[in-house]
DNA sequence: TTGTAAGCGTTATCAG
DNA sequence: CTGATAACGCTTACAA
């Protein structure tokens, strides 16, 4: 069995306080307890028991992530900056995939508050009101990664979407483009669609273009799902010139259906994407895009997190929002319209 | 604060023992006190503290991964198997990402310990042997994915890579390709590349081929490297009529440097990759590869750890191997080559 | 400077 | 069937 307090205390000749006490360097020990403690401590390797000692001291550094995947590039990086800044800060971190199903998240979030994390980052597509009204109620601090909170009042952290979507929209504009198709995901009142949809919208309205119908696909982020949306608007012979996807994927999925199509891009169709996960980069033509800072964003969450835990334990639930600047990088996958050359 | 058991108890006028009694259902109770605890439970909205229950069960439904990266789809898609089976049994999953760092592999381990965990699981691609010794030393259920163990008593999760690698080999041979280059990453003797290497030895050999060592590239798992490697190659006139990349991102670089220089896949050259992470589908060409099971090899993993868990707290280490079934994927990157047309 | 002892929120063993 | 009460391993007043 491993050993503990106990054991290390009997082996130095001294109580269990003292040992306490060099632990965690808190107290004033006499230098010969000290050296004789921690004499003990090497020899028989022990090593505190951290659930003893988050039960005594009502705390715990281990913070929880709710994520509808892994293996998901976009994610993916997110949590690649909230690991990194928890290892930094020696914050542990229990990840829960919903695979999208709303029902988990609530279940979830019960789990870690359970558990008696220091602190919960959401990251999600839907959001029932149930779970809104739980995490409401929750004494833990929460915060929202990519998400709007109307009713929620929890901090969030995201890019400025109606701006980076107007940005992008113009710069297509820019090249000429007026036919130009929009990928998105169903409607959600609080994700970004909603605003990236304004942004588009606007920039069309200054260059009085105004947005037909038949050229916004509701890809859901999904590659397949937009090749095959793609693919139809081939096939109803109504190519747009320029295709803006709201993620990266859907920009692929658009891509892959245009070549099989015989399309090339960005000569007959400029295409691009938004967020720029690292595949971006590396996909042919490499997509010009908005980028966001994916691992930042995971980053300043957990910040928000550990800040609110040093508050005194008192977890102040404010609507808080956290902006990151976003980025237009100019790639491969764009150019001027066939009847502008 | 939240209620603990004790008020649960002064408010249904009963002790904690009984309280404790209708939570876990095991003991025998009066009708009426369940009723009443019940009410005062939900009355409180009770809910029992996992951290006090884990110290004084001595036991924990948490498991530890640890992982080079997130955001990489080939681990994203082991950890959707692992973190399905997790929720699926109730436990949660901590995750570390190393970086590739062994340093903090070795740092996890001793953190994964001290929270008690009831199991680890194993992603690296480079092991020290400190942290070989100190994971023998474990009192608990360790299991490796991905990778061999060779001085290191606990079992692995993998599928038979050198039968994979002999028979995409021996398919491209079939095909009508000599000039096979191979893309793999630096040699680590215990994790899968050599045995990759030797299956793609034999399988040459078998044909009377040999390798030619300006043809095998390390391309080390990383797209953009391969994609130099590749261009060199094609710089240095040694353009192969197949490449055998030992994963889908370096085969993914490698078709794009064939792209940028000119070349056509795979009427040019034919490209297999391995692995089948999601993408390797939606890339254009779609990848023909080898598809490991890389889900239900996280599944798998978590198993093996609750079965150990179940086995009466005995940890048992010893050398187990799973194998899992591979199988060959065609899609559109390979053809005969030119010559054999 | 040190030790004793009272918790932290549970479970589990006893008597009753 | 139920209630005290002793753990679980640790921290931290309070005394000494």
């Amino acid at each position: 069995m491993k050993p503990t307090i106990k054991d290390v205390a009997d082996r130095a000749g001294v109580s269990i306080a003292t040992v306490s006490r060099v632990i965690n360097g808190a107290a004033v020990v006499s230098e010969k307890s000290a050296t004789r403690v921690n004499a003990a401590i090497k020899e028989l390797g022990f090593k505190p028991n951290q659930v003893a000692r988050n039960l005594v001291l009502q705390k715990n550094t281990s913070i929880g992530i709710i994520v509808p995947a892994l293996g998901n590039q976009f994610y993916g990086d997110i949590l690649n900056g909230i690991e990194d800044a928890c290892a930094a800060q020696d914050y542990e971190v229990f990840v829960c995939t919903t695979g999208g199903d709303p029902q988990k998240e609530g279940r979830f979030i019960e789990t870690f508050s359970d558990k008696n994390c220091a602190g919960i980052v959401v990251m999600s597509r839907k959001l029932r009101p149930e779970t809104v009204k739980s995490i409401n109620a929750l004494n833990i601090p929460t915060i929202m990664v990519n998400r709007k909170t109307s009713g929620l009042m929890c901090p969030t952290v995201s890019i400025d979407n109606f701006r980076a979507a107007y940005e992008i929209t113009n710069y297509l504009i820019g090249l000429g483009h007026k036919k130009i198709a929009l990928f998105r995901n169903s409607l959600d009142i609080d994700a970004f669609g909603v605003e990236q949809y304004s942004g588009f919208e606007r920039a069309l309205a200054e260059h009085n273009l105004i947005i037909d119908r038949d050229l916004v696909c509701y890809g859901e982020f999904d590659p397949v799902k937009s090749y095959n949306l793609m693919t139809e608007l081939i096939e109803k012979g109504k190519v747009p010139t320029a295709v803006f996807a709201t993620s990266d994927v859907m920009a692929m999925g658009v891509c892959n259906a245009l070549f099989d199509k015989g399309y090339k891009v960005p000569e007959d169709v400029s295409v691009v994407g938004f967020n720029d996960i690292q595949l971006a980069a590396h996909y042919r033509p490499a997509l010009t895009v908005i980028h966001q800072p994916l691992k930042q964003m995971g980053e300043e969450a957990v910040r928000m997190i550990v800040d609110m835990n040093r508050e005194d334990g008192r977890v102040q639930k404010d609507g808080r929002t956290v902006i990151l600047p976003h980025e237009l990088i100019e790639r491969q996958s764009c150019c001027s319209p066939a009847d502008e050359k």
